[in-house]
DNA sequence: TGTACATCAGTGAACGCGCGTTCACTGATGTAC
DNA sequence: TGTACATCAGTGAACGCGCGTTCACTGATGTAC
């Protein structure tokens, strides 16, 4: 077997594990017996667990990252709407396929284990993904810059310095818009696979509806008929 | 040492492993070790380690839902704002001195152990608090019931049915308006707390104000200053 | 075309560790008569 | 007031487990001349 094709069934394997016991039953040496391999084997491919683990969770946030874009970019004729509302479901639908998954990156983080720089950018895709129908609606002229209330120094600074980073042109405002309603969709997210909303709202899919819809109407999006 | 205190002496000794190395660093041996005991002498006080974990995850809703419940009954003066924004940031301040609890609590689900009914009403107790004062403005004609998006019919149902259980006078709009708001905050603070605001508006402080004064607008509650 | 050598994926035994739980026991304390 | 007994907190050894990581090694493959 080549390189490339055995560090992937490492990898896949790994997934498979993390899906089925989370991230804490993720052991090397079952990941070596179920391949058939000596445990010390593994040390040709990955020069730790947490190497392991890292890439895992890159590749998590990798798919994820490409669910969303493609919903992005599949309701591109719904307009910036219908792009918001694609992807949320879409971030709701693959959670609760891959729910270890998903609690691995947004769950609490995995005790001494300190995530690497490499994890960074690929994390970074999906609130940029979020924020791409945002910054459409800015530009044509749909999405309202001001807000409500008026944006501390602080954090006007900080929302700034993101938006040099990710979208020149947009103001803060808006940036600050996208991360509430990334930090808000998640929220959501974690809150139904974690158990919280048992006994009141669960199952859930209305109230995500409702939800995701009202997120868009607070961020500006015209409504969801319209366009 | 009599029978409670050691018992206590125990529960703190794990919530003390739990804040070191988070809920899979906890260990019955290390716990008894370092009380100078036996690790079957534990098995006097606790059935199993899940049994000690349930206990610590009971006492830990009970401590935020003392302190959120506490910063209420303090803010009473301030009216409905007031006590709103004075319970988040009390519950963000708990969150962030307890970070390993709070990921207990709100972080991913430990794999193999399954919350027992003991766990639901200390749980309760937060949303229940944070629902307070949207009630009392509601009763007092201050926080409108109808809100822009109107509620599906199967979410409305479940809705009324959690106002039955807990407020039955109040319409399940403003029901569905506190589960939301309590979403966002909890959604909030887990995200500051397990790293997903490093880069953009990390450190959250004024980030956290500025969203839970948002969330209150969005509640209806009156302006922060009036009252 | 054939030989000598280097490379390197994979082996298997071992190190040292910590864990949850069980079980027969000790020995102090308190209770009944 | 004194004796016999029950209770029960705590002990310490043991069972059986799985883990990450290291290390000297084998043996096939490919390369250089």
């Amino acid at each position: 077997m080549a390189r490339r094709e055995l560090t992937q069934a490492i990898t896949t394997e790994g997934r498979r594990q993390i899906a089925q016991h989370g991230a804490d039953g993720l052991s090397l040496r079952a990941v070596a017996r179920e391949l058939g391999m000596a445990s010390s084997a593994l040390y040709r491919y990955f020069p730790s667990r947490d190497e392991l683990l890292t890439a895992l969770i890159i590749e998590g946030y990798t798919a994820l990252g490409d669910a969303i874009e493609t919903a992005d970019a599949r309701a591109d004729r719904l307009g910036v709407t219908g792009r918001w509302l694609a992807m949320c479901r879409t971030a709701r639908a693959w959670a609760r396929q891959h729910p270890h998954e998903y609690a691995l990156l947004y769950g609490s983080p995995v005790p001494g284990y300190r995530a690497p720089a490499d994890t960074i950018d690929p994390a970074a895709r999906i609130p940029l993904a979020l924020l791409g129908p945002l910054r459409d609606g800015w530009r044509a002229g749909t999405v309202a810059g001001q807000h409500g209330v008026p944006l501390p120094a602080g954090l006007s600074g900080q929302l700034e310095n993101v938006a040099g980073q990710v979208a020149p042109d947009v103001p803060p405002e808006v940036i600050g818009a996208a991360i509430r309603a990334w930090t808000q969709l998640f929220g959501l997210i974690s809150f139904e696979l974690f158990g919280h909303l048992v006994g009141s709202v669960d199952p859930a899919d209305e109230f995500f509806e409702y939800e995701i819809v009202d997120i868009a109407g607070q961020l500006g999006l015209p409504a969801p008929s319209a366009t």
